[in-house]
DNA sequence: ATCAATTGCGTTATGCTATAACGTGTGGCA
DNA sequence: TGCCACACGTTATAGCATAACGCAATTGAT
């Protein structure tokens, strides 16, 4: 699932996302690609979906938006759980990893003879920046 | 926040959602109230949107879609984060309290300066009674 | 080189999810 | 009585996502 080398609409949607300081929805992200020869939704959902894969995009559920990953170290698509910390004011967006976490809700979903297949963990709030301001 | 008493909006979308043994979207709902009156999704929305306030309904973010708080004891609005596991082949949505992941969660919170406030975590996978059969 | 399979691409159309804006009616209360 | 808050109904619109079709480029054998 390593991309191989990215398609040049899928370069485009990731360069986007890389210079947005905020997640974008997908109609966004079009339209900031109009420029570009971009016409049509499927045009950015179809990138998209393979950047998810690749996993150097995120989508954030509750939101309906993605962001480029900033994660320290790189992570595949199944390389663990990610919390997001999503700033309402600026829209910043950092991600968490952490084994404990992850470990702990293993635990409660086994218990539950829960399998697993994808977790969403996203935490809305403020910022430093944006309290202290 | 307390529900005074349901409105009769209120009262069929809560009763239809208890019914239902999996989340419903908006749209759903309003196609199974038509014969009750319902012709618009305002009409569900809003319903749904006091609901949540009460703390009765839940939405889950990863779905667009809402389910009937099944948890044990009650809980209002800011009771504490409650997680989701959502079977993908049934639909059974059952909810998680656990007071280590909260804990967790909010020491990670408070080390980036991160003030939370609201909390989404949601395991989609399948069941005990799926996997089994 | 040639063929077949895969993958990406572009386009049109459609479906699903959610809210804006406006006006009406009702109940509580000063 | 007059006011206010709130629920309600309706129409219209905005925002998010995918189905279905056919073509073009790429790959990787033979
Ligand atoms: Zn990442
Ligand atoms: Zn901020
Ligand atoms: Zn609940
Ligand atoms: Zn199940």
């Amino acid at each position: 699932m390593e991309p191989r080398k990215l398609t040049r609409n899928q370069a485009l949607v990731l360069e986007t996302l890389t210079q947005a300081e905020a997640p974008l929805s997908a109609y966004t992200i079009l339209d900031k690609l109009r420029d570009h020869g971009f016409r049509a939704p499927l045009q950015v959902y179809r990138a998209l979906e393979k950047l998810t894969e690749f996993g150097i995009v995120h989508r954030l559920e509750s939101l309906n938006a993605f962001v480029a990953c900033t994660h320290p170290h790189d992570h595949g698509p199944e390389k663990g759980v990610i919390a997001f910390a999503i700033c309402e004011d600026c829209g910043q967006v950092s991600e968490i990893s952490d084994p404990e976490i992850e470990d702990r809700l293993a635990l409660l979903a086994t218990r539950r003879r829960f399998t697993t297949e994808k977790t969403t963990i996203e935490m809305r709030g403020h910022c430093g920046n944006c309290t202290a301001a």
